[in-house]
DNA sequence: AAAAAAC
């Protein structure tokens, strides 16, 4: 439309719809005289989108004629100019425009095609002038444009370097595979889906076979009687009764404190039958402690259970001294759900509405599992609930579902007021994982209306702030960023009436467990409280202590290692040639994880293959976010097999068919252990862990395999021993 | 040692 290269300069500023000005300015209708302009001011109230613009506006001159108009608009532009002015023409402001417009109207026709009759008019007003001398210098413009013809050509040098970048062809791959996400990112629902296809995955996965023989698992685990260090059992106690209690075989590692007033026991008769904490009633916990302690009697103490007595009777512990050693922390007795129980049940029957059930089916959670099917129910009752289920078990909805029935339950009348505070806070330990329980949680809470937001560091908060701003129900973050934006007084954690901790025990580390601390402050008072983790034990004591009432915990009967489907292997190497091992290992074709515990050995790790031919990319917390970001959606695509990581990727991260992970350092902690471990062997495939240590490491990696109740062999091997290939697979 | 804030 040749009208819409008008220079729009000749109108006052100040007469500019700025929704109009952003887009195409130049669009304006530069017939307007002041009286009309000062007539539009109480139109630009109308709300308008950028396509035909002039319509719109003429709409609003005319809403008393709107139908008349309506005929005209079909026209053409010219048509629609004059329309505006003869409809306005009716109305009030009409003799002011037939005082400029009566010309117009006389020659309406030559008006169209005569773009003479303008010329002068514009001459009229004194702003046009300029406007066409703005037009030259526009001309200037063009030649520079002109210039960058020889800009691209240096663009096209580029592409050499590409090449030089083995990683060059996938990456184009993965380029285009990003086109299309941020065409959905502009329809956040579509995106959601597609990341929700990942959540889905990791839940239908979950659904394995060997978990839901958690029977046998357990009867095994019971049969086989041996004693580790973590004691914690599922078993059935002289009622018949099942209860996993660490006290009951391992009294010694029994966190009752007395004299310490730091008693807790697990009630068995506690309402909803969850395990529970009880500060308040020492004499019981007496009794429960007697009687553990005859249940074990005949069994001889451990080493490591006489040193977690010693700890235990000091006379002050502090979280510090707990954390430098590999410290076993009490598990929490818990209400252990059989898998069995959960047999036919849907989501409806645990009291989730249709919408979300129909949300949770489109992730691929058709129905639920046990620890679903454990802690939605008594979440629904406002229960602060402690949730252990093995990492992929199906956490993410256990809270999340629950969470967005219970804020819609509770929504009052102001339904999606702008700007209103959020009413649920998901906290976790690192970005990649918030990220994660976005996809999962932000489709459920979107089928009833509710609005999730990230609120994690390494991006620009402009997204999450303007989110804010607008009003979202769900924030999901990590601690820093969410303590930032609420210092800066952009976020009110004040409405937060449900607030979940995922990787509760990591998020009670040093260093972790302050700011959530501070956080969890932050929150309404006497809100619900929500921790969940696959190694929950009495790490998270600190937390229960300030924030939670009558904490019920809940956990799968029989989902250890021991159900799982993954082969572990230590590999006994020389220093020296470790490298070389890890190489070995790394040189297939399987997607493979390793776990290394510096970042600088991640990346020197990453050359090294990179050097022998073998694509590998890193993932640590010295990469910039984007970078993080990428690389784990490339490795998670499958564009790169293998991933070097430092533990930022140990806990909660889902990558679909990494069947090998390997541990280029050993862990210190059988946490730790576990969470690595627990990145392969899922969706009942097979999976294999294999750790590298040095000689001397070989007592301290089997004490630690014990704590994990994990059996591993250890094997002595060098460098090229065809072992190393074997295994690799 | 790593993780978690920085427009």
């Amino acid at each position: 439309m040749p009208k819409s290269k008008k220079p729009a300069g000749g109108r006052p500023v100040k007469n500019f719809d700025p929704r109009y000005a952003s887009k195409s300015g130049g669009s304006r209708k530069p017939r307007w005289s002041r009286d009309d302009r000062a007539q539009r001011g109480g139109f630009d109230s109308r709300g308008s989108s950028s396509h035909e613009r002039d319509d719109r506006r003429f709409d609003r001159d005319s809403s008393g004629d709107r139908p008349s108009t309506g005929g005209y608009r079909a026209r053409g532009g010219d048509d629609r100019r004059f329309d505006g002015a003869r409809g306005g023409a009716g109305r009030q402001d009409g003799a002011r425009r037939f005082d400029r417009d009566d010309r117009p109207r006389d020659d309406r026709g030559g008006r169209r095609f005569d773009s003479d009759n303008r010329g002068p008019r514009r001459f009229e007003r004194d702003d046009r002038a300029p406007r066409r001398f703005d037009r030259d210098d526009r001309a200037p413009r063009r030649f520079d444009r002109d210039d960058r013809g020889p800009r691209r050509f240096d663009r096209d040098d580029r592409a050499p370097r590409r090449f030089d970048r083995d990683d060059r062809g996938p990456r184009r791959f993965d380029r285009d595979d990003r086109a299309p996400r941020r065409f959905d990112r502009d329809d956040r629902a579509p995106r959601r889906f597609d990341r929700d296809d990942r959540g889905p995955r990791r839940f239908d996965r979950d659904d394995r076979a060997p978990r839901r023989f958690d029977g046998d698992a357990r009867e095994g685990r019971a049969g086989r009687g041996a004693p580790n260090d973590r004691g914690g059992r599922f078993d059935r106690d002289a009622r018949g009764h099942n209860r996993f209690d660490r006290g009951a075989q391992g009294g010694g590692r029994r966190f009752d404190r007395e004299g310490q007033g730091d008693r807790r026991r697990f009630d068995r008769d506690a309402p909803h039958g969850g395990g529970r904490f009880d500060n308040r009633a020492p004499s019981a916990s007496a009794d429960v402690v007697a009687d553990t302690a005859t249940t074990e009697g005949a069994r001889p103490q451990t080493a490591g259970e006489r040193a977690w007595q010693e700890r235990r009777d000091a006379p002050q512990r502090t979280a510090q001294q707990e954390q430098q050693i590999d410290v076993v922390h009490e598990r929490l007795t818990a209400e252990a759900v059989e898998a069995a129980e959960v047999e036919g049940q849907t989501f409806g029957d645990l009291g989730l509405g249709d919408n979300i059930c129909r949300a949770l089916a489109d992730l691929g959670a058709a129905s639920p599992f046990p620890i679903q099917a454990a802690t939605i129910g008594p979440i629904l009752e406002g229960k602060d609930v402690l949730g252990r289920g093995r990492t992929g078990s199906g956490k993410t909805i256990a809270f999340g579902a629950p969470m967005v029935e219970a804020l819609l339950r509770g929504r009052d009348g102001g339904r999606r007021a702008f700007g209103r505070a959020p009413q649920a806070l998901i906290v976790a330990p690192t970005r990649e994982l918030a990220l994660q329980i976005d996809r999962t949680v932000q489709p459920i809470a979107r089928s009833v209306g509710l609005f999730t937001t990230q609120v994690y560091g390494g991006v620009p908060q402009g997204k999450q702030v303007g989110a804010l701003k607008k009003g979202v129900d769900i924030v999901i973050g990590t601690p820093g960023r969410i303590e930032d934006l609420h210092a800066q007084g952009k976020l009110d954690l004040s409405e937060v009436k449900i607030a979940v901790l995922d990787e509760a025990d990591h998020m009670c580390d040093l260093g972790f467990l302050e700011p959530v601390q501070r956080i969890l402050r932050l929150t309404k008072e006497g809100g619900q409280k929500l921790l969940f983790s696959a190694t929950l034990d009495r790490e998270v004591s600190a937390l229960v202590d300030e924030f939670l009432k009558d904490p019920q915990v809940y956990e799968v009967a029989g989902e250890d290692q021991d159900s799982g489907t993954i082969d572990h292997q230590v590999l006994v190497v020389d220093q020296r040639s470790k490298r070389d091992v890890i190489e070995q290992l790394a040189d297939r074709g399987g997607r493979t994880i390793i776990f290394s515990r510096t970042r600088a050995f991640a990346d020197q790790l990453v050359e090294q293959f990179e050097d022998a031919d073998i694509r590998a990319i890193a993932l640590h917390g010295d990469l910039n976010q984007a970078k993080r970001t990428r690389n784990i959606e490339r490795f998670s695509k499958g564009r790169i097999s293998v991933l070097v990581a430092t533990d930022v990727a140990a806990r909660g991260i889902h990558v679909d068919d990494v069947d090998l992970v390997v541990q280029a350092d050993a862990p210190d902690e059988y946490k730790t252990y576990l969470h690595r471990s627990g990145r392969t062997g899922r969706a009942g495939r097979e999976g294999r862990v294999i750790t590298l240590i040095p000689r001397n490491r070989r007592r301290r990696m089997s004490d630690l395999l014990k704590r994990a109740e994990i059996d591993a062999p250890f094997r002595d091997v060098t460098p090229g021993d065809p072992l190393i290939t074997e295994l690799a697979g």
